[in-house]
DNA sequence: ATGGACATGTAATTTGTTACATGATTGC
DNA sequence: GCAATCATGTAACAAATTACATGTCCAT
């Protein structure tokens, strides 16, 4: 099969691996100072983690954060009648901190996975209205330009802080990653726009030559 | 809950949509002329889809097929004794393009998703040796400069053909999209290294002013 | 008193993966 | 003859979602 996809797995024992990424994720937000609750981290994943890496639904977390205590990466304890409400905290334990800093200094990292239903439409254009696909770029540009507003307060948020400088970086990288996505779909824009107008401004200038007509099975392209 | 995530699904009716979007990306590689069997859909997909939509494992790629066929969105058929090996090709049918074409004009575009294992590791970087964390930084750009040189692959065979330009659109974003995120982990690397190296160059000039100890509860950043 | 945010969870279902099993054909 | 690629599928499982159920606290 040509795409390496992930390592084998070796079939026996329990590494300090043997965990899916969304799990370290979980075990990562609580690796920050200070005790939380699974609602506050879904809406912290929600408001960071998922400019990077997605923010998993607020069942899954408590899964996960069920998980973790289980296998003692972290400890949980009800508020008592001094707190309002009743609700239960997670904290990192040492075990936890010295697996994630295990799995952190890993060595396969893995590939970004890309999903972007944009493009997918973008991609199948020949079947689509041309001003409706323009259109939903447009939205797509609107989107992330809201997106950039609020990565950037995050970033504000994350400021100034103490020991936070490895999200303020992944958030700086985030905000130039939406930029960069918003100059990808003015590219995009221009692309399709050419498709309509074939004026020689935008060095659409295939000449139609060597118009081969697709034949069976194009071999992929 | 903060993040607007999908529509709730209407909950009766089969409407044109109620298909996972990978169904629809593997009627969409059908879409285009000629006909192929899945193992040729899934080198295709490896081959394109991937760089900017993602590549389905094989045996989903027959399940999805199976799917197709039993809504009459595709057909297939075995090959005789005249071909070779015997290996079943699938086809779009009218009903098929009809649905993809209702599908791709549909409304709700859904934003992209992006999953990148290596801005998590970054994110945690507290808990990583800083070496040990900019030589992932490096091995991402050597793969990701690998991935480039695939898509411009893909995208050679793809120009000139006629009736490909979206496809070609698609790939050319992809492109793009990839030497972008090449600087972009150049400029992390300098992120990276500015927090060692505090000397004045990178514009690292917090003034460590206002440093708030990390409280309870750091109502995310 | 009512609606919204806080808070936690279960159950059913879907989506997608890996491992396995099988066999034909092609090129060396 | 042997390995690689072509080709198709099943079964077991893992990951993740949505829908549902329940209840509290706070502001208007």
């Amino acid at each position: 099969m040509a795409a390496p996809r992930s390592a084998p797995r070796s079939t026996s024992s329990q590494q300090p691996d043997e965990l899916p990424p969304t799990a370290w994720a979980v075990l990562g937000l609580l690796s920050f100072p200070g005790e939380r609750t699974g609602y506050e981290l879904k809406k912290w994943a929600d408001a960071s983690l998922r400019f990077f890496y997605w923010s998993p639904a607020i069942s899954q977390i408590y899964a996960e954060l069920r998980r973790l205590e289980g296998l003692g990466y972290a400890t949980s304890r009800r508020s008592g009648p001094e707190e309002p409400r009743t609700k239960r905290t997670y904290a990192i334990t040492e075990a936890g901190r010295a697996a994630l800093a295990g799995w952190a200094g890993g060595a396969d990292v893995g590939p970004p996975v890309l999903k972007h239903p944009l493009l997918l439409r973008v991609w199948l254009g020949h079947l689509a209205d041309p001003d409706g696909l323009r259109e939903q770029v447009n939205e797509h540009i609107a989107r992330t330009r809201a997106e950039l507003a609020q990565v950037r307060e995050a970033l504000a948020r994350a400021e100034g802080l103490e020991s936070w400088s490895h999200p303020q970086i992944a958030l700086r990288w985030s905000v130039r990653r939406l930029e960069s996505e918003l100059s990808l779909a003015e590219a995009m824009l221009d692309d399709l726009t050419g498709l309509c107008d074939p004026s020689g401004l935008t060095d659409n200038t295939a000449p139609t030559a060597s118009g081969q007509p697709p034949e069976d099975s194009p071999t992929h392209g």
